[in-house]
RNA sequence: GGAGAGGUGGCUGAGUGGUCGAAAGCAGCGGUUUGCUAAACCGUCGAACGGACUUAAAUCUGUUCCGGGGGUUCGAAUCCCCCCCUCUCCGCCA
């Protein structure tokens, strides 16, 4: 969401940079609608202001003992008329919102142009992918075998892309979560929060999911919640409707949630496996930075996620999305890929993201300090890191040629093994 | 699930049909006083969206906003209806 002032006055070079990422902006439409609303309003509040008056009037000449039936009949007769002109304007309204809603937020002027991720652009690679003496395995082969994932048995009891973990592959799942929670709070400054795994309408507003993005998300049947997608919801509208101190910038949060996400449009995608699945668990990041200093915390955000594939010993390239492959809320996001042998690819494990005020506008979460105005805050998120992708990377990372596979050094006091073999 | 009490500005809290965008206090901001700090005193202090003027800011002006939505009325923070949320008690439950 853009601040109408500025859209305005800007809404050629706007237009210029969102036609980077693909996006048209209707400005015909967008004027036509402009300027329409404000002359509707205008009407409409000139007769406000005239039976303001009038009713003050009537108040006083009935206190004085007069006869005000003749007026109070005229007043009446105005306010019919003005809730027809109001109804216009509303309709007006909801169609003007509705275009602005529907706007993509304006990449930042250091994201580089490009229709497609194949224009994405790579900042920096760590690790060496691991060499082997024997044909890698992917997790989908390798997890079963172990005997600690299961995909049969999820599909029985709920459906496909779903998996069940047992025995140490569900230790390993816990052992990370725990992991990431404990080097961000304990070592990148980042305030540990759990919340809800469901959200409402103006929260998912607040975001970015809706009004465009529906169809992505599971609805509760006769509720108005939604399961969360990612805790870049519930976190970043912990302070909807608030005004934060700016003193106290920035807000640095990490949280541990499942995500549940219906993949519409991604069928035949990542089918196999758990790279993709309608449920999976993820730990992430959520900062609120003062306007002049997000792009700094984007890249210490993007480093603390960093941080976590370096102590897991697993290689990785960062990779900073071009204008046609950035989301619809972000300002900047970079990718963070690890490395899977048994896909011979590197994968989206992060994806950290400025979403500057586009956010904060629309979930009006603002900060001030003294008496200064309050201004919208930056907000910014990333995953630190989806759970379920660096369960996979380790074991493919790590797979011996007997099929076991060995548990990363850091790893160790959360699993209390060295190694993961079959437990069939 | 049942019964009751509430939701007012950054915060606390008064206001039950017109003179209320809203008393008072706190916090904030400006100032006076003052070795420093503190205190005291004076002043100031909500937001959104339009319009005028302007390069812009400032200023002036209009409308709307007292949990959300609808209604009654010439006129609603105040009356009526629906919804949401919070608190207390009871029931149930991990």
């Amino acid at each position: 969401m853009y601040d109408l002032g500025y859209f305005r006055n800007n809404i050629g070079s706007i237009a210029a940079r969102l036609a980077d990422r693909g996006f048209t902006i209707d400005m015909e439409a967008f004027r036509e609608l402009d300027s329409q609303r404000r002359v509707a309003l205008a009407e409409s509040e000139k007769l406000k202001a005239q039976r303001n008056a009038e009713s003050q009037e009537i108040g006083k000449l009935k206190k004085a003992g007069g006869d005000t039936a003749d007026m109070q009949q005229r007043v009446r007769e105005m306010g019919e008329l003005i809730a027809k002109l109001d109804a216009d304007a509303a309709t007006l309204d909801e169609k003007f919102s509705q275009l602005m809603a529907g706007i993509p937020n304006t990449p930042h002027e250091s994201v580089p142009a490009g229709k497609s991720a194949a224009d994405n652009v790579e900042v920096r690679r760590w690790g060496t992918p691991p060499k082997f003496a024997f044909t890698p395995k992917a997790h989908w082969d390798l997890g079963p075998e172990l005997g600690i994932l299961d995909f049969d048995r999820a599909a029985k009891i709920t459906g496909a892309r779903f998996a069940v973990y047992m025995g140490l592959g569900a230790k390993l799942e816990r052992a990370l979560i725990n992991f990431m929670l404990d080097v961000h709070t304990k070592e990148h400054g980042y305030t540990e929060v759990l919340p809800p795994f469901m959200a409402n309408k103006d929260s998912f507003y607040g975001t970015g999911q809706l009004p465009k993005f529906e169809a992505d998300l599971f609805k509760l049947e006769g509720t108005d919640y939604y399961l969360v997608p990612t805790a870049e919801v519930p976190v970043t509208n912990l302070y909807r409707n608030e005004i934060l101190d700016l003193e106290a910038l920035p807000i640095k949060l990490t949280a541990y949630t499942p995500c549940f996400r219906s993949e519409a449009g991604s069928y035949g995608r990542d089918v196999r496996g758990i790279i993709r699945q309608h449920q999976f668990q993820k730990v992430e990041l959520v900062k609120f930075s003062r306007p002049e200093s997000s792009y700094e915390e984007l890249e210490s955000l993007t480093r603390d996620a960093e941080d976590i594939l370096q102590r897991l010993g697993l290689a990785y390239r960062t990779v900073v999305l071009s204008t046609g492959d950035i989301g619809f809320s972000s300002a900047k996001t970079y990718d963070i890929e690890v490395w899977l042998p048994g896909l011979k690819e590197y994968k989206e494990i992060s994806s950290c993201s400025n979403f500057e005020a586009f956010q904060a506008r629309r979930a009006q979460i603002r900060a001030k300090s003294g008496k200064e105005k309050a201004e919208f805050v930056h907000t910014l998120n990333g995953s630190g890191l989806a759970v379920g992708r660096t369960w996979l990377a380790i074991i493919e990372n790590y797979q011996q040629a007997d099929g076991s596979v060995v548990v990363p050094e850091v790893l160790r006091p959360y699993m209390g093994v060295d190694i993961i073999r079959g437990c069939k």
